[in-house]
RNA sequence: UCCCCGAUAGCUCAGCUGGUAGAGCAAGCGGCUGUUAACCGCUGGGUCGUAGGUUCGAGUCCUACUCGGGGAGCCA
């Protein structure tokens, strides 16, 4: 009985000999000088496509293997040989080729040669059978398979945080609101529309981050991580912004800054190592379509330690850097991003770790630090991406962090649950946000990060 | 949201200082003793993003809008 077997498995040397049954959809037709066709055919299992050789005398050859054109699906019965031709270990021979369902060349979008990213955009729903697509879906895998087994085996629980959150002032920005109310026809009390006969029974919104929730879990079982769905309504229209996106957040207890240093780094390389061990086919595409500097950097950076400077030294070189920056340099205003690239492109050329920013451009649960100008943040930036994770060591000190929530016009009782965190044993502990989308987009090299994430949510953008 | 650039065949693009559209790939047909981004020949395929305007005449110049890209801001 032949077995049914994933292409991946049957590109493999050791299945030749086997009678095998695959399934998946036609890439390339070639028909011979001889009388008979190479299907190529993927299932997703893994890059390559495998080669199937279709004989004139299958029944079906003129009626209907003759017609099959990119994106037509089928299935193929026959026996994996070792392939005489050249790029490949395998093909099969078929011994049958039954047909599930055509694409008509009339209408079907995609066609053997390349394609620019912006139009496969508009057909969201059929990229996934692209080269570039399948090894985007591949990698993304590998990714987050790599940061649960991480934190796994470094003793973190994985933590559901709220998706729907009350918090509207977690200090990131623009929020979606979430309402059960009828828009059409809002209950308007004297003080503008009357929450209390909302679902919540006050104004809800998509969370931002999950760390303020995470926090409480840490500041009681230790080590946590969050990892799901952030949502930001900016209206950013950059190729590094989604209005939805995947992020990853540890919290850990008794972590100072630098454990959480320590922490970034370990998951990147971890990550890095990876997808470079797991994913072979996939990367090498990357590096020869998309950039050739890809595979490179990712082993760069596995071999050197994250350099770490404080934002203060960080002005420094910039100053001294004699380069011309369209923004200026000045202690206590945030790095532009020509600033972050000049550093992490040109002057260290590898990944580096930010820390002790000025405290009037940060959220007010960083960690003030002895010389009341600065506080315990940390970014880490990367080449061409710019800022991969954020984070910071948390206040702890009750009262320093309701004088920085005054400072930054927050009410303390609005958080009183977090302020318990201080008021009851309270612990230094720190964290910080990995942004999958962006580590991805610099894994492969990809230019645009709605190229990254299988349905993108941008302003005006959500047909899929 | 701001600044710059773009929109021409199914896809990727060319089309000069205005004179009624072209290539490659894809598709169809033919050829070629295993091809692999196959190759060679022929054929079909376009209200030049939308709406106005200037002009004898607009793909080409002007205005507005729509969509897309790059940069900036917000950040992951």
């Amino acid at each position: 009985m032949p077995e049914k077997i994933s292409i991946a498995e049957a590109r493999k040397a050791e299945s030749v000999g086997k009678n095998v049954i695959l399934q998946g959809w036609v890439r390339t037709r070639r028909d011979s000088k001889g009388g008979f066709s190479f299907l190529e055919l993927n299932d997703g299992s893994c890059f390559g496509n495998i080669q199937v050789i279709a004989e004139a005398a299958l029944p079906n050859y003129e009626s209907e293997i003759k017609k099959l054109t990119a994106g037509s699906s089928v299935r193929v019965e026959g026996e994996v040989k070792a392939s005489p031709g050249k790029g490949q270990a395998t093909e099969v021979q078929a011994k049958s080729v039954a047909v599930y369902g055509f694409a008509d060349v009339e209408t079907y979008p995609l066609q053997k040669k390349g394609h620019s990213f912006e139009f496969l955009r508009t057909i969201a729903h059929l990229r996934p059978r692209t080269n570039t697509f399948g090894a985007v879906a591949r990698v993304r895998n590998c990714v987050c398979n790599s940061i649960h087994q991480f934190f796994q085996e470094e003793g973190f629980l994985y933590l559901h945080t709220p998706i729907i959150t009350a918090s509207d002032c977690e200090g990131a920005g623009a929020m979606f609101q979430v309402t059960a109310l009828n828009l059409e026809k809002l209950p308007r009390g004297e003080n503008g529309v009357d929450y209390h006969l909302d679902f919540f029974d006050r104004p809800t919104y998509l969370t931002v981050s999950g760390q303020l929730e995470a926090e409480t879990y840490a500041c009681g079982l230790g080590r946590m991580y969050t990892f799901g769905p952030t949502f930001r309504a900016e209206n950013s229209n950059t190729p590094r912004h989604l209005a939805e996106f995947w992020m990853v957040e540890p919290e850990a207890a008794f972590f100072d800054i630098f454990d959480d240093m320590d922490l970034a780094e370990r998951l990147l390389k971890r990550i890095f190592s990876d997808v470079l061990q797991q994913c072979p086919e996939d990367m090498d595409f990357f590096n020869q379509r998309i950039d050739k500097t890809v595979i490179a950097t990712l082993r760069h950076v596995l071999d050197s330690e994250f350099r770490r400077v404080t934002y203060t030294e960080a002005m420094e070189i910039l100053q001294q850097s004699g380069e011309s920056f369209e923004f200026p340099v000045a202690w206590g205003s945030d790095l532009q991003s020509e600033h972050e690239r000049y550093l992490t492109e040109k002057h260290f050329r590898q990944p580096v770790i930010l820390y002790d920013y000025p405290r009037t451009i940060k959220p007010f649960y960083m960690r003030l630090n002895d010389d009341q100008k600065t506080v315990r943040a940390m970014d880490v930036l990367v080449p061409k991406v710019g800022e991969i994770i954020g984070g910071s060591q948390r206040e702890e000190r009750l009262d320093v962090l309701e004088m920085r929530m005054r400072e930054q016009d927050l009410k303390p009782e609005d958080y009183w649950w977090y302020l318990d965190l201080r008021r009851y044993g309270t612990a230094p502990h720190s964290g910080f946000g990995l942004g999958v989308e962006r580590v991805l987009l610099s894994i492969t090299g990809m230019a645009n990060i709605r190229d990254i994430i299988p349905f993108p949510r941008t302003p005006g953008n959500a047909e899929f």
